[in-house]
This record gives C-alpha cells, structure tokens and sequence, in this order.
RNA sequence: GCCCCCGUAGCUCAAUGGAAAGAGCGUCGGACUUCUAAUCCGAGGGUUGCAGGUUCGAAUCCUGUCGGGGGCGCCA
C-alpha cells in the first residue's frame, strides 16, 4: 500500500550507502516490523555487511551483524526521519521505521473507503487467463474429495480476478470413457426404463456406477459385453446415443444443483465428448508426425517422450495415447481440449488445470507433448496441484469402492449443523435469516477448513473437524463482520468517512489497521502462488485483531471525534472482511 | 528401480532465508447490568524426524537418512 514511500526509501538508501562506499543490493526488501501493536515497515544490512566483507573492504574484526548494526545506525542517522514517519530506528542490524498514525491510518482508511468490498484489489494487468476446474464425470457420484478442486478452482479463480486479471472459468466434464460404458451397461441390463429420484439424482447414478463395477468383478466374463457397448458408442449406434444423452443429463442437473450451492458459475463449459472425435485425428497427425508411435494392433499408440527427447534418465517416460482397438482415453481428449482452448482464446496468458497431485506425471507428459507438436503457448499450461482428500486410516474416497461421503450428505449435515447453532446463540433472528445463516456458515465452515491449509498438504475428512464451527474457521470471520455491521447499524449515521484520528491511537487500534493493510499484500502473494491460504490467514489475522479492538475500544460510547475515527475504522473492517471472504467464496452475513 | 509430496506443541495447522517458531482445539483458571460471549484475557505446553552442508543468519535451500502418502503403456 506504501510502495512509491518505500521505493523513495530505498533509493535514498541506496544513494548513502554508495557515499559511504558500501555495496548497495539491487532493491531493499520491506516487511512489517513483527511486533505486536507496533505499526512500521523494517529492512536490514545483513546481506549489505556480508557483501562487503567479501569484497574486502569490511572493517577489519568486526563480525557481519556488528557491522550491519553499524550501517543500520549510519543509515537511520544519514536518512533523519522521512517525511509521513513517526520513528527511526536501528535495532540488531534492522533498520525501523514507525509509520506516523495520523497520516497512515487516514490513508488505509481511505483505501478501504474507496475499494469498498474489493478492498485489497490490485490494478488490473489486462491479461487473460483460463482456469480448468471441478471436472466432474457423469454417470458418477460427487463426492467431497471433488469438493475440494472446486472450492480451491473457484477462490483462485475470485484471487486472480482481485490480483487484476481477468478470468475464464472453465469445467471439463467426463461425459464419455469407459466408466459411462460402464453405466449404461448396467442401466440397460438391470435398471432398463428407471429413472433417478428427482432430490437424488447424483446419489443414484453414483450407485448405479458402484453396482456396475461389483457386478463386473463379480463375472468378469461380463467385460466383453461392455466392450461391445463401447464399439457401438464407437459407431454412433443410435440407440445408444439417444440413452447416453438422457443419461447424462440427469447427471448434469445434479452438477447444477450443486454449483449453485457452491455459488459456482463457469464461463465455457467443455465436455470430453466433444473433444473425442477431433482427438483421434490429431492422434493420426501425430503418428505421421513421428511422435506417436502406432503399436497396433498387438498394442496401442504410445507416445514414448524420453526416446523423442533423447533423455538417458527417466523423466517423462511413455504414455498410450489411443488404445489398441482404437477407442479413446483421456489424453486422447485432453490434446486437442487444450488446442481448442487456445483457438477460441487465443489471448491467454496462462491455461490453469486444477487437478489432483496424482496426474502431475501424466500433466507433464500432455504440456511437453504439445510443445514437441510446435504449439508456441505450450509453456503458458500449468498444472495447478492439490492433494487428495481421505477418509480417516487414509482411505482413499473412491466411487468405484463407494468409499465416499457424498456432497449432498455433508452439505445437508453442515447446514443442520449450523442451523442448530443458530438456534443457540440468535434465537430472535426471523427464521428465513436463520436458514440464510446456517448455510452461510455450514458451507463456509467447510470451505475455509479445505482452503486454509497448504494445497500439496493431505486432507483427511472428518466430521467433527469439517463442521467445527469455532476457533480458526470461517464462523470466526463471518462472527467479526457481523459485529462490525451491527455496530455501524446502531450507530445510524450517513456521514461516516476516513479521517485522521484526532486522538492517540490504542494499540489495538494500530494492530487492527496494520493488519488491514497487509490485505492487498496477501493477495499479491496469494494470486502468484495460487494459495487461497494467504487469504485464510489474513482474514483471520484481520478478524482477531478486530475482537480485540472490540473487546478494549468502544466505539459508540465514544466521544464524539474519537467516535468518528472508530466508525470509520470498522467500515473499513467490514469491507476487509467482506472482501476476504469473498476471495474465499465464503458469504458475509450481515446478521447471525 | 526411478520420480513427486508430507514430517513443526498431546491433536489439527501457520510462519517472503531474517528479530523471541505462532494460532486453534484439548487441559486448567478468569471476564457478559456495557456496540451480539459464535468473543476476550491468563497459565501450561518445542533440540521444527535424524545427520551433515551452504549462509552473517536455516523450520525454510542442498546432500544423505528414517517414517508416512502418492505416481510410473492401453483407469480417470
């Protein structure tokens, strides 16, 4: 927030330094000073001192600390205390220097005024990027270890946007393959003619894919008839067309119903069955391009990478691309989807998968596929990896083994949850706010639960844990909104606006508005590594330090400038707040 | 066999290579005639798996090792 201070800062640094004929780095790094109720930015000469001892030109006995408090006090005495600055000083080698109160908090302030409920946004870069996530398969359940690629697709999608891109969401749904085969097999010797339960349509095809797999290892025998079900597919047997698109929409209904509690929308919507037919083509061009590698039919066609690339070492190894009786997998189809993506935006800067740990080989062989084949945006593909979610004694949630807690279960049980809470603690509250609280909270409970933690860290679902509403967890948050709301609905004033403050300022005061400053920092950080997790931590930093400053500084009571000064500060809460939790796709309540 | 990820308080997790490793939960003890106590305050809890190395400085980077998880040609 403070940049252009800080880089004049660094320049006169740097001018100093060069005087005294000291190495000066590059740039200077800035972070806030790590102290409690202290509000200021810090810098320090360690790697100033190193440097130049190992030029030589250090002072003879004197160790690199020593010397980088020398330079810290040489500096802090050569700099005078800069303009829009309360305090300098120079500590163990840091050099400090405390923001002046009156000019600072007016200027947060102002900010959060201005940004309203994106406050903590960056300017925009007029860059487009693509995000790929959820991914669900038809004919399939939806359970929560897809939950977390979606509520982890979605806030990093909402980071970037904040971060000053702009975003295409984008879903890829595994309408076709073997598992829908599977299905329809099942469906059409045991179930012909039924039709899923209008409130339970994932749960039923999900079952109906369980029992497919059972009856499958049961007698597999059976398995030739369900390749002959997939050469009809083949051949674009009518019939079977005609079932498949019945089938899957009660599928994607499903998926709608879920998306919408999520509050997920997506931009393109692409389906495997789409990308089938043109994939197989490419698979030819590839074969005549010499990258594919056509097996049949005693084998398939293979992509053997590490041979086209001359590595001794196994790196990217070998991958089928088409199986040996010709019917498709899922490189088949993502070839040519990520072309595609391409010719109808063709602006990208960055093409994200979100996609689970697992593929990360299988990723690299895709991206480094396309980029042997010539295509110029090939290095703009990344893969976005997260780790699985387990059930506890690290069982992996499978549909196939029906090993899963279904997201209809855990959604219904966290908005019960809630609801009973509710009940507890704002009985007063009319009972459509109740019910509006209670998903609120039940679903944020969730999503912060599976977005504070780092991406590559294992989730193992549990009950107790997911729906713990106290604590580090969104209901904490969306508890300090909510009193920052109704204290500017008691207050029932229309000329609250930044001011300076007119008063010393507590030192909760100071903490609470150095941790909103921090906000646009943390998406900075959070958009370039693609960590939602930054987000969690700064809310939760912002929301503790706003309990505090609840807790020691009355605002109403206040008198009349003091007043002012607080209120103005708890909008800016309130937006932080807001702003956070939407970054998260987490709901702000304004009561609960 | 090769490759990737994770090991931090009893538990679940934080910590741009930087100041004394922090939270929550759990345990014990406190605070509602005062803007919503879904809150706050206090106490107790650590050789950051282990051994080397790099660095002025390592939970963080490198090497090795132990433990856990995952991936590696016709699943997705």
């Amino acid at each position: 927030m403070f940049e252009t201070e800080l880089q004049t800062l660094s320049n006169r640094i740097h001018d100093i330094l060069t005087e005294h004929d000291i190495p000066a780095p590059d740039r200077l790094d800035w972070t806030p000073i790590p102290f409690s109720g202290t509000w200021g930015v810090a810098t320090n000469f360690f790697r100033v001192a190193a440097q130049e001892a190992r030029a030589g030109k250090a002072p003879k006995g004197v160790k690199v600390p020593q010397r980088a408090q020398q330079i810290a006090e040489m500096v802090a005495e050569a700099l005078g205390l800069p303009q829009g600055f309360q305090k300098i000083e120079a500590v163990r080698g840091y050099l400090n220097l405390y923001f002046d109160p009156a000019a600072y908090s007016q200027r947060v302030l102002a900010e959060a005024f201005a940004q309203g409920e994106k406050f903590g946004a960056l300017p925009r870069r007029g860059q487009r990027v693509m995000v790929e996530y959820s991914q669900p398969n038809t004919h399939k359940a939806f359970h929560v270890g897809h939950l977390r690629n979606v509520i982890l697709g979605e806030s990093v999608c909402r980071i970037l946007e904040a971060a000053g891109y702009e975003v295409v969401r984008a879903n890829y749904i595994g309408d076709i393959g073997l598992h829908v085969i599977k299905w329809l097999w099942n469906y059409v010797n045991y179930h012909n003619g039924e039709q899923p339960p209008e409130e339970e349509k994932i749960r039923w095809m999900g079952d109906l894919y369980a029992e497919a797999v059972k009856r499958l290892e049961a007698n597999p025998d059976l398995e030739a008839e369900v390749r002959a079900l997939f050469a009809r597919w083949d051949a674009r047997d009518p019939e079977i067309v005609a079932l498949w698109e019945r089938t899957r929409q009660w599928s994607l209904e499903g998926f709608d119903e879920v998306y919408r509690r999520l509050g997920v929308h997506f931009d393109r919507v692409y389906f495997e069955s789409e990308v089938e037919e043109p994939g197989k083509e490419l698979v030819e061009e590839m074969i005549a391009k010499g990258i594919a590698t056509d097996e049949r039919p005693e084998g398939p066609v293979v992509v053997h990478l590490d041979e086209l690339l001359g590595l001794e070492k196994e790196t990217y190894r070998s991958y089928v691309v088409l199986r040996s009786d010709g019917t498709s997998l899922y490189a088949t189809k993502d070839l040519p989807l990520a072309i595609l993506k391409f010719q109808e935006y063709p602006d990208l800067a960055r093409s994200i998968y979100v996609i689970d740990v697992r593929q990360s080989l299988y990723m690299q062989q895709i991206f480094k596929t396309l980029e042997l084949m010539g295509y110029p945006w090939a290095d703009r593909l990344y893969h976005l990896a997260y780790e699985v979610v387990n059930l506890p004694g690290n069982v992996t949630m499978s549909s196939r083994e029906g090993t899963v807690v279904l997201l209809e279960d855990l959604m219904r049980e966290a908005a019960a949850r809630a609801r009973a809470v509710v009940e507890e603690k704002n009985p007063a509250l009319d009972e459509a706010t109740k019910d509006a609280v209670a998903e609120a909270v039940g679903m944020g409970a969730i999503k912060y639960t599976m977005l504070a933690r780092e991406n590559t860290k294992v989730v193992t679902f549990d009950w107790e844990r997911a729906l713990d509403f106290n604590g580090v967890a969104a209901p904490y948050i969306q508890y300090a909104h909510v009193r920052a709301n109704s204290i500017l609905r008691k207050a029932e004033r229309g000329d609250i606006a930044p001011a300076a403050p007119g008063h010393d300022l507590h030192p909760a005061e100071v903490e609470l508005i150095s941790q909103l400053a921090r906000l646009p920092e943390a998406v900075r950080r959070a958009a370039e590594e693609f960590k939602p997790l930054h987000i969690a931590n700064q809310a939760y930093e912002i929301a503790s330090a706003f309990n505090d400053f609840y807790n020691q500084c009355p605002v109403l009571g206040a008198e009349e400038e003091v007043a002012a000064f607080r209120l103005a500060l708890v909008v800016a809460v309130k937006n932080a707040l807001a702003s956070a939790l939407h970054l998260l796709g987490i709901t702000a309540p304004e009561r609960m």
